[in-house]
DNA sequence: GCCAGAATCTGACGGCGTGTCAGGGATTGT
DNA sequence: ACAATCCCTGACACGCCGTCAGATTCTGGC
């Protein structure tokens, strides 16, 4: 049938973009599928994960189903690209541990930094965060990898503030970096997720904040922070 | 048409359990349902949340789709009844923290106890925990509700001991220990979902499990546990 | 054991979403 | 203006949903 073709230049962005047929897709081909994407976005965040169908994506972009498909395989290989931009983004929250400063005196501020950071990025991001860590859950490779990438960066930068904390002996060496810092980044994420429904049964953000906060601290750099 | 049947008696179990036409099911009729659920529980495990089909939960019980409508509204009404039953049996995780010492020398061995107790039965539990998690996060009451119950018991318990290190002075009046054992629980449950995760890119969970009983044992008593 | 009546199950059907073509518009370069 | 190329969609076969009416199985009284 339909040879491909031997024109493989992406001059574009940064990925070779292929179609369903294997067409490199212009200008408006482009077009069409970022407005897809939007789409995506958009029913993700105003419809249960089970409920979002292909055909509802591709009204809302004014096209039809067909046209989705040229661009995705299904509803979840969009949601894959969603999630991979939202990953993206999430790269300032790195700054923050190796940017700030960690000394006595200074730990509680910038835990404190962290988590409003980490509550706000949650919160812009919450539908597509609740997709990946079911996916990933569920086995997913393809969405493991992208949470990895998201938040592999904020746990080895926080491993190697403790491991800071080590060499000055204010965290026993039985402690692995690793783990220690993964097990703050599970707090922050989960308690991020589910903000929502602690307020519901009567625990103001303000003080999960502060709690948090103080796990960080202390967690990081072994110091018992100043009530 | 079918008019209520008047004898409403259920001598049988706690709740007035009622087929799709009104009907109060007989021995039957309950095996059937019973077998819905496993089967449905077992499909949870097996198949992504999105592809869990009636048709296949029916054809596994070795009956029809229409069978299932008879006891459940959709996939979700019997998915509830599946989380609800595995909130039950997570009532003892509780006892660990009220029956444990919190004593110095003894809260972190109290603390590991409720680390594994935790593991253990997120494990056992993973694929309904998952679903809960999602529909919580979407804001599905019915679940959240569940999610409520399993919780808010460890919770609670937990605060009480933050409250009583507060007494001792040992824990800042600053920290309101509902947030605190909020927090706590984050850390438990996020981990407890995503353990495999921690292994696959490198981190024991030995390590994560002495981490976080590390936490328990400061969060709630405010005394550094012994290296 | 037999039968009426209740309890339970299911075949069949209209409706809707999926995923795939082939063919028909739209856009671009010349 | 006219190809050549790019892009879109109508139409279709398939599969699952959710609901009946009616068939099948069970139960208690005789």
């Amino acid at each position: 049938m339909s040879e491909i073709s031997p024109r493989r230049r992406v001059d574009d962005h940064n990925e070779e973009l292929r179609a369903a047929d294997g067409r490199v897709p212009g200008r408006r081909g482009r077009a069409t599928r970022q407005r897809l994407l939007a789409c995506t976005r958009d029913m993700l965040t105003s419809t249960s994960y089970r409920d979002v169908k292909v055909i509802d994506i591709a009204r809302e972009a004014g096209t039809s189903p067909a046209t989705f498909y040229q661009y995705f395989a299904d509803v979840e290989a969009a949601t894959l690209v969603v999630a991979e931009e939202m990953a993206q983004h999430g790269q300032h929250l790195r700054v923050i541990i190796t940017e700030g400063s960690w000394a006595e005196g200074e730990a509680m501020a910038t835990a404190l930094d962290l988590v409003d950071a980490f509550l706000a990025f949650w919160d812009d991001h919450r539908s597509v965060l609740r997709v990946v860590d079911l996916a990933t859950d569920e086995g997913d490779g393809r969405f493991q990898k992208i949470r990895v990438r998201l938040l592999n960066d904020i746990t080895t930068a926080l491993a190697d503030v403790v491991r800071e904390a080590q060499k000055g002996h204010r965290i026993p060496t039985v402690i692995d970096p690793m783990a220690e810092a993964g097990v703050l980044v599970a707090m922050l994420a989960h308690t991020a997720t589910h903000q929502y429904g602690f307020e519901f049964w009567g625990i103001r953000t303000a003080k999960l904040r502060q709690s948090m906060a103080r796990h960080v601290s202390w967690g990081v750099t072994g110091i018992i922070p100043p009530d």
